[in-house]
DNA sequence: GTTATGACTGCGA
DNA sequence: TTCGCAGCCATAA
C-alpha cells in the first residue's frame, strides 16, 4: 500500500510534524526521494487548504526559516502567530533559531515505523 | 493531449 | 558577494 503519491507524503510527514518544530520544503522532498521536488511540496501544501484536513503548514519554512508562505494563510502574520503559539519565535518572518528547531523527517523519522518507504 | 506555473534548492558565472 | 538558470513533481488551464 503506498500507493500514496509525492503529494500525499507531503501531507503525511507535514502532519507529523511534532509541535514547536519546523522543517523545510527540502527536507520533506529530500526525504520522499528528490530533495529538488520541494516545489511539489510548497505546492501541496497550497492545496493543503481545501484538501486533507489540518495541515500544519505553517511549520514548513523555506531552508532559511523564511515564512516564504506565509501571505498564503490569509494574512501575512497568521504564520507567525500560529509558530509563536507553539512556541516559535518568529522575527521577521524569520524562525528564530531554525537550525535548532528544525525538525528533519529524514532523521527523526529514520527507523521509525512511518506508513511510506517500507512496501519492499 | 500540451503548456505554464508554483509556499524550493543547488550550482555556476 | 549577488544574480541567474536548471531540475523535480503535481495541478490548473
Amino acid at each position: 500500500m503506498k500507493e500514496e503519491s509525492f503529494f500525499e507524503l507531503v501531507y503525511d510527514v507535514v502532519s507529523l510534524i511534532p509541535p514547536g518544530r519546523v522543517t523545510s520544503y527540502g527536507a520533506i522532498a529530500r526525504y520522499l526521494g528528490s530533495p529538488q521536488a520541494a516545489r511539489t511540496v510548497g505546492w501541496a501544501l497550497n492545496k493543503s487548504f481545501s484538501s486533507a484536513g489540518f495541515i500544519p503548514a505553517h511549520r514548513v519554512v523555506n531552508r532559511n526559516g523564511l515564512l516564504t508562505g506565509k501571505f498564503h494563510f490569509g494574512y501575512f502574520e497568521a504564520m507567525k502567530e500560529l509558530l509563536e503559539s507553539e512556541g516559535i519565535r518568529v522575527d521577521h518572518d524569520c524562525v528564530v533559531d531554525f537550525e535548532r528547531l528544525f525538525w528533519d523527517p529524514s532523521k527523526e523519522l529514520d527507523g521509525l515505523a512511518f506508513i511510506i518507504e517500507e512496501d519492499e
